[in-house]
DNA sequence: GTGGTCTAGACCACA
DNA sequence: GTGGTCTAGACCACG
């Protein structure tokens, strides 16, 4: 699980490195139950500083994607799954939608980039 | 084509503009060649700084999907169409599809939701 | 408004800030729509980090007692209420419920007090 | 007298352990006199370190639930009582009457859950 | 040694 | 001028 962050982007390092974590769960490299990375390790390795990769882990505790145990170190949940996007990436998947109509894809098109999509992360 | 904006949301305002006009465009709402509100109309109808408006028209006329007028104002573009989605939709969407497989849809379920949304701007 | 801050306290000063605007709220001091201090006027006021007021705000937003409107500043968002205290909150109440009979309270001085507490938001 | 301790849960396990203690001492669980599994016992019982168990025993002893008996064991004192609800608590009552006014419960529903969760120790 | 909290600065996007 | 993000340190509670 090497994580790659993109200091110029404007997307923030710590949802980066949520993002990355997420896409290593469903990708099957992050088993429920592994421990991720130290907090102190991960800022070092990705030379950030602490409270970023804090927040991040903040984050994904908060959804739900992570659980920190009290016995030292963070583990990955085994995550129920609620059976639905949540509306915000519902929200988002529209756009994506409109703006992949735009490119000049066809529906096809479109539902083959998104198998694809998900399908990367097995 | 009426504007919803959440001054709540933590996405910019506007870019929550531009989103809604390039989601028009995609429906057809918006046809190539019609004339947007000028910058001063919009902000006054959804109660925003001009200054907002207009970078959401720098930003859809920067992205080519809309031009502006030779008298001033500022009209939808005859989209050309790359046949691709741009890699930072493509990035979002590998988000997205983990997001869903973490929610417990399988791919056929993703797909057809990603249907859905394209349809949606039909 | 005026918000008292225990510095010896082993309960985090973004949570004491926390616990007081919710009282704020319940008690009507502070009125659905009302703006709260800036994170930097608040910091200055209680003499501490801006940080500190940002993640205090940071988890009332995410609890949905406040809300922060992109025009600048932060409101107090009219909740809906769900109708039931969270889990969390009722396990607290049952310890609190043991500390007082173990005190040698009985089920209507207990009550009593209870009642006290509610009102004392009013 | 079974302990269940949550190492996901925000709340440190020595205090778990006290706040079940406390319960099981309410409820008649524990009586007076009787006497505590040992800090080993214990320890090794719920998987966690010694320390922890010492860590919340002498809290339970400082707080007065329980003795250090003559011959190294520990035992459930016999409580007082003061009569009245510690200041800490009392503070604690306060929060958790606004977030359940907040949360749409009136004054009776919330005083019905107040009885319950005294009851609940019975 | 772990995560949690806090400080005293700073820069940036947004409006 | 607002909140959001980040840094480079530090101390503490917990286990």
């Amino acid at each position: 699980m090497l994580l790659r962050l993109d200091m110029a982007s404007r997307t923030p390092i710590y949802m980066q490195i949520r993002n990355q974590v997420v896409l290593g769960i469903a990708a099957g490299e992050l088993a429920p139950g592994e421990r991720l990375p130290t907090i102190r390790a991960l800022a070092e390795q990705c030379g950030v500083n602490m409270m970023t990769v804090s927040k991040a882990y903040s984050l994904l505790r908060q959804e739900g994607y992570i659980t920190a145990d009290r016995r030292g170190g963070t583990v990955v949940s085994g995550s129920p799954g609620t059976g639905a996007l949540s509306e915000k990436y519902a929200a988002a998947l529209k756009v994506i939608a409109a703006e992949a109509r735009l490119a000049g894809l066809d529906e096809e098109e479109f539902a083959s980039l998104c198998r694809q999509a998900y399908k990367g992360g097995a």
